[in-house]
DNA sequence: ATGGTTGCTTAGCAA
C-alpha cells in the first residue's frame, strides 16, 4: 500500500506544529509540499527527521518553494524546470522513490487573467508539458502532484459564477491543465469521486472556509497504468479547521 | 455592516 498526500503549507515554519502533528496522525508515505517559503538553509530538517521522513528540498526566500518529503530514500532528486528560461522561482522537484517518479509542483497563481503573471502562468504549463514528454513516457510509474492553481471545471468550484472568469476557472488556463492531461494523466480523485466536491483550498479572506467557498486546485496526476491501482483519493479537510492552518487541505491517494 | 486574512519582512507584495 501506498499513502501519497499533496499539500500546500503557506509557510513549512509557521505551519511546523500542525505539519509535524498532521504527519503522525495520517502518516502517509509520500507528501508533496508547497509554498515552503523558506530556502534550504532555513528549512526544518531536524524536526522533519524527527518524524520519520527524508526530505528532497527546493527551498527559496519569502516565496514558492517545494518539497518531498518520504518515508524511504529518495533518488535521483531534481529541481527546476531545467530549460532554456532564466527562471529564479522554485516550483518542481522531482524524486524517484520505491521505483515511482513523484514531482512536487506549485504551478503560478496568474493574479490577474492577462497579467503579466498570468502570461507567466499559461507559458509555465507549456514548459512543464515540454518537460514531462522530454524525461518520460505515459507509461512510467508518475505521479505529479501539487497546487495547480486550476479548478479543472465547475464540480471543483462551489461558487461556479462566483469565480467564472478568474485565474483559477479562466478557459485557458483549464486548457492548460487539460493539456498536461492528455500527454497522459488521470486526476486521482475523479476516479472515485464524481460527484460536486470535495474542495482542497479556501481563501483566508471573506470568510472562505466558514462559507465553504472552495475549489479544488490541489491535484495527484497519476500516469495510466499506475492509475489502475488507485484504490481511493480524498480530501482531508479537518486538516483545514482549527487555529493556525493553511489555506490548502491535504488531498491524499492511495494505491495498491 | 456590505468588509472581513495570512505570511514574510518590515511597507509592501503575494495569494
Amino acid at each position: 500500500m501506498l499513502k501519497i498526500a499533496t499539500w500546500n503549507v503557506n509557510s513549512i515554519r509557521a505551519r511546523l506544529e500542525r505539519a509535524i502533528a498532521w504527519l503522525e496522525k495520517a502518516s502517509p508515505d509520500i507528501v508533496c509540499l508547497q509554498e515552503l517559503k523558506t530556502s534550504n538553509e532555513t528549512f526544518p530538517y531536524d524536526e522533519i527527521h524527527a518524524a520519520g521522513y527524508h526530505a528532497a528540498v527546493y527551498g527559496q526566500k519569502t516565496y514558492n518553494g517545494v518539497a518531498i518529503l518520504s518515508r524511504n530514500e529518495p533518488t535521483d532528486v531534481m529541481v527546476g524546470l531545467s530549460d532554456d528560461v532564466e527562471d529564479p522561482q522554485a516550483r518542481l522537484i522531482a524524486a524517484r522513490i520505491d521505483g515511482v517518479n513523484v514531482l512536487s509542483v506549485y504551478v503560478p497563481n496568474g493574479a490577474v487573467v492577462d497579467s503579466d503573471k498570468w502570461i507567466y502562468k499559461l507559458a509555465w504549463y507549456k514548459r512543464l508539458h515540454r518537460y514531462l514528454s522530454r524525461r518520460y513516457t505515459p507509461d512510467d510509474p508518475l505521479l505529479l502532484c501539487g497546487d495547480f492553481n486550476i479548478a479543472p471545471d465547475d464540480r471543483d468550484v462551489a461558487n461556479p459564477e462566483k469565480w467564472a472568469g478568474s485565474v483559477i476557472c479562466h478557459a485557458d488556463g483549464r486548457a492548460s491543465l487539460q493539456n498536461l492531461i492528455n500527454w497522459g494523466l488521470v486526476d486521482t480523485l475523479r476516479l472515485h469521486h464524481v460527484e460536486q466536491g470535495p474542495y482542497s483550498w479556501w481563501d483566508y479572506r471573506h470568510l472562505g472556509f466558514p462559507k465553504n467557498d472552495g475549489l479544488r486546485i490541489d491535484h495527484i496526476l497519476s500516469t495510466p497504468a499506475f492509475a489502475e491501482r488507485c484504490t481511493d483519493a480524498m480530501v482531508d479537510r479537518e486538516e483545514r479547521k482549527g487555529k493556525k492552518p493553511s489555506d490548502h487541505a491535504p488531498v491524499l491517494a492511495f494505491f495498491e
